[in-house]
Parts: C-alpha cells; sequence; structure tokens
DNA sequence: TATGATAATGGACACCTTGTCCGGAATTTT
DNA sequence: AAAATTCCGGACAAGGTGTCCATTATCATA
C-alpha cells in the first residue's frame, strides 16, 4: 500500500553508492572505471546503466542527499544562533564539526580525489550556504560579494584538506579558530615588526 | 657538431605541447584522449609514445619550463623590490601581471579545466614560491606556517580564477588590490562591527 | 498465495582508447 | 653520400563503454 520505492532499485542504489565511496577512497576517482563499480557492488552491467548514466551521474546524485542534509543544518544553526548577524562565518563551526564526524566521506571528495566534478559539486553547495549567510553581514562595494563568496568557499576547501591531509589530530575547533583568525584579520597580525604580538587565539602546537 | 637535439624531435614535442593547449582550451584536460591530441598535432602514434608516456607526461612537461620561468620571474622581483621585507604577498602583483599576459594559458590551466594534475602541479610550484616568500616576514606560532602557504595559495588560485571567470575586463592591479586587501585585513573591515544596517550599496551586482 | 508488474541478470554486440611492436620511409647529422 | 636518427602507419591485444535482449528473480498487491 505505500507508494515506495522498490526495495531492489533501493539496494542496488545503495549498494552502488557504497561502492563509489570505497572505491574513491582507495583509488580516486579518476582511475576509476564502471567496471570496477559494479564489480565491488556486485550489480549486473545492464542493472548499473539502468540507474545511471555514467559513473559521473552516480557520484552526482549522491550530491543531491548531502545537498538537502547540509541545507537543514544550516537552517537548523541560524535559528540556533542568530548572532550570525555580525559574523559571516557563523556557519564554519558547524562545518568543520560536520567535517569531522563525517571525515571518511569528506577525505572521499577533497583534495584531488573526487575529480573535478566532486570538487565542482562542493563549491556550488558551499556558494550557496555562504551566499546566504553573508547575505545581510557584508557592506562596502569595494569587493564583489561574488569575489568574497568564492574566497571564503576557497579557503575553507583548502582548510579541510590541510587539516585532513597533515593534521588530521586538531581537533575542529582548533582548525576553526585558524581558519577564522585568517578570513577575518587576515595575514597582518602575523607580519611586521616583533614587538606588536599578535593575540593568541588558536592553541596550537605541532 | 653542436650538442644540440634533432630539429625533429623539437618539432614533434613543440607540435605536441601546442596541439595539448589548444584542446585543453576548447574540451578541458579530461576529456581528451591521446587520440585526439596526435590528431591535433598531426603526430603518428607511435611517435607520440615514442617521447611520453600518455597524457599526464605531456602535461606535466609542460610545467617544467613553467617551473624555470617563475623561479627567475620571482628572483627578478626579489631583487628588484627588497621590501618584502613586511610583505608576505610581494609576489602577488607580479603574479597578476604575468597571469594577464599569459591569460590564454592560465585559463587552459585553472579552475578545473585542466584537471587534477595541472591543479596540483601549479600548487606545488606556487607553494615553493610562497614558502619561500614569507621565510622571514612571519611570526607568532598560533598558525602553522604550512598551512598559511597552502592558504595564500589557494587563495591566489581562488582569485585568478573568479578574474578569469566573472571579471576578465578587470586590470591586474585592480584584482591585486582585491586579493591584498582580503589576504592582509581579511572580513573583519566589511563587517558591520556595530549593528549598523549596511548602508545599501550601489553597484554591486553579482 | 497467486499473478501481473517490475527489476536484475548475463551475455553478446559494435565501438573506442590504450600501449606496444614492427618494417619501411623520411629527415637530419656527419 | 652515408650513417644515424626519427617518423610513420598499420596492426595488435587488452580493456572499457554503452546498448540490446531473452531469461530469471523479486516485488507489490489483490
Amino acid at each position: 500500500m505505500p507508494r515506495e520505492i522498490d526495495r531492489r532499485a533501493a539496494r542496488t542504489r545503495k549498494a552502488l553508492h557504497q561502492a563509489l565511496m570505497t572505491l574513491m577512497l582507495r583509488k580516486g576517482y579518476e582511475a576509476l572505471s564502471v567496471q570496477d563499480i559494479i564489480d565491488e557492488a556486485d550489480i549486473g552491467r545492464s542493472t548499473f546503466y539502468a540507474h545511471y548514466t555514467g559513473k559521473e551521474d552516480l557520484l552526482r546524485s549522491g550530491f543531491q542527499m548531502l545537498r538537502q542534509e547540509l541545507k537543514e543544518a544550516q537552517s537548523a544553526v541560524r535559528a540556533e544562533a542568530e548572532a550570525s548577524h555580525d559574523d559571516p562565518l557563523g556557519f564554519s563551526t558547524a562545518m568543520f564539526e560536520h567535517a569531522a564526524r563525517y571525515a571518511d566521506h569528506y577525505r572521499t571528495m577533497i583534495g584531488g580525489r573526487g575529480g573535478a566534478v566532486a570538487e565542482n559539486e562542493i563549491r556550488l553547495i558551499l556558494s550557496e550556504v555562504v551566499r546566504q549567510e553573508l547575505s545581510s553581514t557584508l557592506h562596502g562595494d569595494a569587493i564583489p560579494r561574488d569575489f568574497v563568496v568564492q574566497f571564503i568557499v576557497g579557503a575553507f576547501l583548502t582548510t579541510l584538506n590541510w587539516w585532513f591531509e597533515r593534521k588530521p589530530k586538531l581537533s575542529p575547533s582548533q582548525v576553526d579558530a585558524m581558519f577564522r583568525s585568517l578570513m577575518l584579520d587576515g595575514l597582518s597580525p602575523m607580519i611586521g615588526d616583533e614587538r606588536r604580538p599578535a593575540d593568541h587565539r588558536a592553541a596550537s602546537r605541532d
């Protein structure tokens, strides 16, 4: 009686997504063939093409879910902390914590491992989030808003990648502190003569 | 008598590089096949493999030249302006001007068009440059130097991409100014630190 | 639980790409 | 002009792609 999707189809899709994640983590996206995926998922060739047009389609479809999830998470954070009124990076903390929780998924997609497709998809999603976040916080017309959005998104991805690749032991809050420090105050506090010690906000040791 | 390279080999290599650039600008790197390249270059299949192991090898070899060129450009700038002592972004101006001059080449490589290979290669090269540039300008241990390098490189590439994709009419100095503003002072100057309703900024579309 | 509907299977298919191997032709060097 | 080097082009096996189809398995439902 429930107007739901056939279990078989659902199972197939899940198996394919699972296989894709596993293989991407092992070999990266570019090096994957459809053959690899259906072997790993133990799914027939024709079945694969009955669901997706190719591996890129499969990858993209995975982002639909992430997109939804992020949108909801964003709404939740927004409702909870209205303080983002004077903080264009209010989302960053939640983002880094989310990334820490789903580290494997993030590692799979970020830093070239996910290929240009994943990278681009992520950028689009994050750009939407960021654009809305700072819709009312910025002023001044010296720098195009669009540029600021790209700048933030790029910095976030860079930070995430560095975190995973070089200092995976750091806590989300530590990484977040560094990210916010650089984004909000820039490099100025770190240059010039040494008689002006920067306020140490990020506690970190390597 | 001259210990030079056979003209034919040089011609072949040049033709292949030229073809690669042309096709990358037209279709992007990932979508290219060796077949496409040798067709465009009008070079025999076996000849191609006599010179390179594949399209990735061909692409990489092109970066050797760029690497040299950038190193020299960096040295030149350094000698000319010793002022970089208190400016960790002293290189940016020269970089943006260089990018403007060779816009086609840059467009070919940046923003996913060049694929993960090109992206990674560029990051490596730029990282070297940046690392040396700020070898003596930073102080404080709040933020790992390594992270700062990645941060700057990422921001630079983001800026470059935005410039080419959205506002190609801007002059190098204009872009450089925005880049430096964001990098040095961060977002703070653009935030309503006092909860002052942003003056409706005029002329800031997109 | 019977039955029609839907999905999965595996194999076959033509086509493309990859890398490698030749012998002969063309070009360059000496 | 002769010798050395490079290019060519065709052929090759191996592997991936995307599409068909007849058959089988599973599902939804009455």
